[in-house]
DNA sequence: CCCCAATACTTGACACATCAACAATCGATT
DNA sequence: AATCGATTGTTGATGTGTCAAGTATTGGGG
């Protein structure tokens, strides 16, 4: 009698999985999805989005020099049309600023508000926490592990 | 002189993360966009999404009997009203076929058509290279590791 | 047998991802 | 200085995720 693996199970999936691989991508996917949502939860209370959230932690980081919204894509994975768009939607809700710059006004620089400022830094304490809910079940040694084979898939070498 | 992680440099943060938590979750989610990117191609040239697939996929898995949506909804982590618009897509692309159930009429019960099948069976070697290719950097050793570990998260314990 | 809560969807509204096409601007070249 | 290719976005179309509200149907209690 075969085992049935806890993912096997998961997804009420009678044939086992064709390749390890086929089954940590699924893993993988399933796992992200849910720690996403996790985090989410902890944002939406305050009418903002997990990507909207994400473009205002990176424009805090940007501070006061600001940065172009391909700037903005790059450090998301995101591609340009999708950031042009949920700037909008911050600007609309007065937590970001854009302005064409000067120098080359082809870039259009962003900033926060500082109403886009005082939110970030609301956001930290509660976002800080479901991070660290969502994997607490595993040893800081654990965690560094994950992170090395996380980091080792992206890079996509050892 | 601090060491900077890799996903530090790889998101040109210049903070360090406030926790180790923040870092994984952050690796987590990117390195799952990316996967998803990665096994997207291999299912694209034959113009359906990778939801659709796991759709066609999971009907495959059902056989003769056929899946109510809420059932296929439960086997992808999603809510209903998405499912109800993929199999839409997927009927209008006569890769599915539904029709309401005679003993509870509440219930819509779906199948693959003889399309579907043959299209899953196409797309089995293009997804599984992409699984194995995307993870092929760590051993089998590592992968159960991983494996373990993305459970726990999922279950939330040990 | 009738009513009513629960079940299984479906629909509408909005946020977002992705691709392709377009627009504006810059820099370099002639 | 006029032009051309590259850079930096924006816009439109389609697919999907999510929530709230609505519809059809079932099963059970009065």
């Amino acid at each position: 009698m075969e085992e049935m693996s806890p993912l096997q199970r998961e997804i009420r999936q009678g044939k086992p999985f064709r390749s390890r691989g086929q089954e940590v991508v699924v893993a993988l996917l399933r796992t992200a999805d849910l720690v996403r949502r996790a985090v989410s939860r902890a944002v939406e209370p305050h009418d903002i989005t997990l990507q909207q959230y994400n473009v205002l932690r990176i424009l805090r980081g940007a501070g006061e020099q600001g940065l172009p919204t391909l700037e903005i894509a790059d450090r998301m994975i995101e591609h340009a049309p999708g950031v042009t768009r949920l700037l909008d939607r911050l600007e609309a809700k007065a937590l970001v600023r854009r302005e064409r710059c000067r120098q080359d006004r082809r870039q259009v620089l962003c900033w926060l508000t500082p109403a886009g400022t005082a939110l970030v830094e609301t956001l930290d304490e509660p976002v800080d926490h479901a991070d660290i809910e969502a994997v607490a079940m595993l040893s800081p040694e654990e965690q560094d592990h994950l992170l090395h084979m996380l980091d080792a898939i992206r890079t996509g070498r050892k």
